[in-house]
DNA sequence: GTCTATACACCGATAGAC
DNA sequence: GTCTATCGGTGTATAGAC
């Protein structure tokens, strides 16, 4: 049993029960080890265990959702491709989102830096698409935060109403949404 | 010292540290009553005065968030009217919304059923507004909400970012976002 | 590395005096 | 209606055997 393997079982923990929820019994019993041995992977407990696991999910970040991003495909099918990866990570929006889950209570001030250094990856990679497809730089930065608004927005809307239906449409309509005309108004 | 007293504080408890973070120890120095006199009023502990609380904040949707959309002015005013009260209610962002973090962890399956209630209320409240601004039935429905979802991925933004401006430009191009002429392609 | 055993703080909840 | 005192349970964290 190493480090590398209980990782995505933490995270599991953290993403069901959020920080606070998450406790050192519930990460026992997740990955089979005792407190304890809990403890000699990460001696400072929750704590270490959540920063390791913002690491493991920037990496996720970056690998499975933005990598299709960087592809030489149109910036359509780009966006389509991130899509596609953004409802598998969130399983149809049924999973939450760690980012927005450790921004919360205790959390919020412990790993602020890291929350926020990847939301701003997510947005400057999703706005260098934009770019490239021609919108002007103010409006793909803006069009790109809405993006990750929809996400997330749909991810909290998903779990209140017990219905996947929005997180879908939007996912569905968003690479058209993105990538409309410029009005110059925004 | 009456009920009705304290439940504003108990909902500044929840708002900071969400449901498992609140302890009965943070709502006694919130409210400055000691523990038994909080089970004297809600017996149940926890758990009551969340539902309480979910009580609270829904009567307040309908009497501030969504009265103004009964008035008899154009809808593009009474959305606008709104966004007033939700952008002071949500101290432009800062403040984050109770019916999201009780759909988190262990709460979500215990107040499951209100959080839903209140989210179809305000959906269904705005979604009327667009009907009658001449919006088929079914675009009225998803652009309700994508408001929502806005709002609510904005405050999720808000909190990651440590910024407000991305809060503050949707709820401001929102009226006219919402009441875009009908593309019959959604 | 993994375990058992344990220390100590805090949690939710209740009994009973005033 | 508010308090002090207290209970059992759970939380985090560590010591030390194997």
């Amino acid at each position: 049993m190493s480090k590398a393997t209980v990782i995505p079982q933490l995270m599991a923990v953290f993403q069901q029960y959020g920080y606070e929820g998450a406790s050192i019994t519930r990460f026992s019993e997740a990955t089979g080890l005792k407190r304890a041995s809990l403890y000699h992977y990460f001696p400072n407990g929750k704590e270490e265990m959540a920063a390791v696991v913002l690491d493991y999910i920037t990496q996720a970040l970056k690998e499975q959702l933005l990598a299709p991003l960087h592809s030489d495909r149109p910036p359509i099918d780009r966006i389509r491709a991130m899509n596609q990866k953004v409802d598998a990570f969130y399983q149809h929006g049924q999973q939450d989102c760690l980012l927005a889950l450790l921004s919360i209570g205790e959390a919020h001030q412990l790993f602020q830096a890291q929350v926020q250094q990847a939301l701003h990856l997510w947005i400057d990679s999703l706005a260098a698409v934009l770019v490239e497809a021609g919108l002007s730089s103010i409006t793909a930065r803006h069009r790109a935060e809405d993006a990750i608004v929809q996400i997330q927005g749909a991810l909290v809307l998903t779990r209140g109403l017990n219905d996947t239906a929005t997180f879908e449409r939007l996912l569905h309509q968003m690479p058209e949404t993105l990538l409309r005309p410029d009005d110059t108004l925004e």
